[in-house]
DNA sequence: CACACTAGGTTTTACGTATAACGCCCTGTG
DNA sequence: CACAGGGCGTTATACGTAAAACCTAGTGTG
């Protein structure tokens, strides 16, 4: 809102084209034809560029009852991981009209602030990551359009889930780790009360038990790369045998275990293999670099976003899961190398 | 938009505890005192609890004309930075009714989207980060209130600046090389056109110049730590007397600097220091930790969003820039060490 | 007792847009 | 020539809210 002078609207725009506003909301909505000659339409379009008029999207959103913008709802923001989720989604939303409006789940912006309170946009829709656990609450209330990304398909209450084959990235992350001849295996578990995550656990352990001889413990730490130095450095002090894998819930979390490893003398991955889940740029920072699941983003956000439209239209979201891959690098190598 | 029944209005709360509609608007604006008594006021907000009311926005923003709601700009989500800034941003946002949305500047979003289309949240003002060179004409169109950050001062057309101490910063890192005694340097640049970045480099060239027996040369990367691995490879390289100091612009330049320098069997910090600038997390993640200056991300978007609040009061935005830090770790230390 | 004043509301209006409903003139046709 | 119909617009209205202007009964005051 520019002091003084206020902003042109629609009727300055027909003033000084010399038409109604009608005419001038028709014409720039593309409505026009055979509604109004081409050479008004001109002027018209003249006189929008020459006042610099935008419409004033409050009343447009009133107007038609809805607002073409979407609201992604991310745990933090820390991670290149959500970046390429709203990439994705804001390229669909886009090719849409429509736009993505991001609300990080705070940790420390305010008293469980909700996103629909008096300060956040209007919305058409929210896509969730269950990973925002505090928000979600706030979100149920409202009874928007929902797609929850990387949430439990029982019990998402009928929301349209949009997950990434998490399951088959743990199973790739074993069945690579047995071959290698592994038998002792630590998992280093993020310590967030998501179902992404207790999938992990619950799909390792449940490949691991199916052969004879593997032991598998779990230590926990909350996803930053102190808490992980902190958990696996004591997981890996531990008395009894030591683990030849550690399976790490993420790369950060790897990234702790590297330096609890070097702390402890264990040379990777020589005495130690660890693996990561994500496929961060980290990954490849790490000496040496890390063996990890690659996680596609944009294509998760793409398919959220798809899922929305479609909920939006009253069409049936579409199902499957975003399939993943092992990468395979350095940090992994067979148990007892020189 | 629940399908099928429509959200419930102020109308239907008023009719619901048998009042006016404006009486609704009183009581739920906290404009009752001395105009609503205290059973009345008490009626209708249980009415509206009852309903599960929430005021239209896009109606309270076009009668209000103003909505409560800003734009942060930033040129990408994958740093921690920026969500250092934006959560300061939205922590003095909410404590003054305010809204922050999220506008990263699009890489492969779309055709050179601008943030004010129709699909984007109807603003009250701007917060820029200078980096975000893309969407800055888009914004330069629109005259609303802008913030820039990390910005040219001289240069930014009137708009408030809000900037951290970059000179202080790069000067501290000057300081701490020379008087370990190193006089070869490397500057890793940031290969973005952008004044934070330029101002690196121009103070540690002046910083250098005023010490005779110095050298510096530069080279250029953008920030990826790929980018990075090549530029500083082959700067590393080239020949002639080898730098024993490489200072980064930026902690991924340094990460990928790391990478480099171990392929050519450079030992960090014996055969070269390595500073870096932001302390992300990355910077305690490498082995050895990394010399860098603290930023404080969260402090620069409190700052941002109180010199927004001022414009918008038409107030003066405070002045003065936000402090930085040195952080010595492990990857500096006199040249040619054991 | 005339009058102001207050408490406790209600009626009305405006915000800027999109669009449904309504002209009016001109031309072609039976 | 009456009249249908297309071309080119205009007028009127509604979206949901906030708040200014207005109303009415009761109370205190001179």
């Amino acid at each position: 809102m520019a002091r003084g002078s206020t902003r042109p609207t629609s009727r300055d725009v027909a003033q000084a084209a010399g038409v109604s506003q009608a005419a001038v909301s028709l014409v720039l909505g593309d409505k026009w034809r055979g509604r109004v000659s081409e050479t008004t339409a001109e002027r018209v379009r003249e006189a929008a560029q020459e006042l610099g008029y935008r419409p004033n999207l409050a009343a447009r959103n009133l107007r038609l009852g809805r607002t073409r913008t979407v609201l992604l709802v991310v745990p933090a923001l820390t991670t290149e991981f959500f970046a390429g989720v709203y990439t994705g989604a804001a390229r669909v939303a886009a090719e849409h009209g429509f736009g993505v409006v991001l609300y990080p789940s705070p940790e420390g912006i305010g008293p469980a602030r909700d996103p629909f309170g008096s300060a956040a946009a209007a919305l058409d829709g929210v896509i969730a990551s269950s990973m925002a656990a505090d928000a979600l609450t706030a979100i149920r209330g409202d009874q928007l359009p929902l797609v929850m990304l990387d949430s439990d398909p029982e019990g998402s209450l009928g929301a349209a889930t949009v997950n990434l084959d998490i399951k088959d990235g743990v199973r790739q992350v074993a069945e690579h780790l047995l071959s290698l001849g592994h038998r002792r295996f630590l998992h280093l578990a993020a310590d967030i009360p998501s179902w992404t995550f207790e999938v992990r656990g619950r799909e390792l352990a449940k490949r691991l038990s199916e052969v004879p001889g593997t032991d598998l413990r779990t230590t926990r730490a909350p996803i930053s790369i102190e808490d992980a130095v902190a958990a696996a450095g004591s997981a890996l002090a531990a008395p009894g045998p030591r683990p030849t894998a550690l399976v790490c819930d993420d790369d950060k979390l790897a990234a702790g275990a590297y330096k609890a490893a070097r702390r402890l003398g264990l040379r990777i991955p020589e005495d130690l293999s660890v693996t990561g889940l994500d496929d961060l740029a980290l990954a490849q920072a790490l000496d040496p670099e890390l063996t990890t699941v690659r996680l596609d983003a944009e294509r998760f956000g793409e398919r959220g976003m798809e899922a929305l439209l479609a909920v939006l239209d009253g069409r049936t979201p579409p199902v499957g899961d975003i399939p993943v891959q092992l990468v395979v690098r350095g940090s992994t190598a067979p148990p007892g190398s020189p």
